[in-house]
DNA sequence: CGTCGACGGTTGCTGGATCAACTATACTCA
DNA sequence: TGAGTATAGTTGATCCAGCAACCGTCGACG
């Protein structure tokens, strides 16, 4: 495949249109949600990816990955997010270095209630400009792109991230002591 | 246009592709630029559009736009910048509230150090995995969403950013007194 | 000409994310 | 079993961006 001048000025424009498309969504939707339900939308991913998780847990590793996070901002926001009675910590019985996240009852509602901003954030900011079919080619783009980051070079700030099956037991009650 | 369940999930799904090829490509390109050059890719953005900016100078409130930053993030970042000796403030003699940042001689040599890296991080993490039609389709797409919220929302942060030709006169020289 | 609202930039403060160093546990291999 | 290494998570220090308040200037209007 030939790369000439145009090629390359294409994708610096697509990178750029990146940059705005993601700046200008994730504000927006971290407006919406903030003043709705005066919660970030790092907590709403969150409480989205927990609550979808069999049995509401999730080790904070594979929080990170989802969040896009170095481990020590993943540490801190479950901080925060369990101070703030979304989610409790849970040890693992199998791995007692490793530290579930699990979503509160409390975590549920607020989710429940945040998730009609967040789709409606959504449609009005994407939907309503792609239809269905190139919103599957966005989509698809994109994860090509990201999926082709893993494979040469690190992730985010955190090196070789690629372990896929963490066959960990269950978390231990949310119980604290 | 009706909207089906399967849309929806569509354009959630293209929503979290676009987190996370921004957040793997910037912070690779990131690394890259600042093991080679020890220049932050905000900076190197910046110096990037001073540079082909006529006279290499630049309303800070036209930087805002670019580098999708609030004023007073700019107005550090360019801080920051001047005491590195890559851009210098000059004031604005149509409108004397007004500053210019511009690009240093240094700052070009930086620039132009940096480039190749910048172009190779786009080349490897973009053109590598997309071709020019499939680039130019991204661009657009992702375009058209930014476009469509400036239209009815605010953009990072700043109430109506829309204003298109300031006729702003020359900076005068970089000559402190 | 004087006042008033809007605008461009700067600055104190705060929140939040990263890095690096550390602890504790798990795994590997002799 | 014991040593050495890798992994999960926490913590202290630092950096950086946003918010809000502020200052100086501009422009409009009486």
């Amino acid at each position: 495949m030939v790369m000439t001048e145009t090629d390359r000025s294409v994708h610096l424009q697509a990178w750029h249109a990146l940059l705005r498309a993601q700046a200008g969504v994730a504000s927006n939707l971290e407006r919406e949600l903030m003043a709705a339900e005066g919660l970030p939308l790092a907590w709403f991913e969150v409480l989205l990816v927990l609550d979808q998780a069999p049995g509401g847990a999730l080790r904070l590793q594979r929080l990170m990955d989802t969040v896009l996070m170095t481990k020590s901002g993943v540490s801190r926001l479950v901080d925060r997010m369990e101070a703030a009675g979304l989610v409790a910590r849970s040890g693992c019985p199998s791995d007692r270095r490793g530290a579930f996240a699990v979503i509160t009852e409390l975590g549920r509602e607020k989710l429940h209630r945040a998730t009609p901003i967040h789709s409606g954030g959504i449609d009005r900011h994407l939907a309503k400009v792609l239809d269905a079919e190139e919103a599957a080619r966005l989509r698809d783009a994109l994860s090509a792109v990201a999926d082709a980051l893993g494979s040469e070079a690190v992730f985010v700030g955190c090196p070789g991230v690629d372990a896929e099956d963490h066959a960990d037991t269950d978390p231990q009650g949310p119980g604290e002591t």
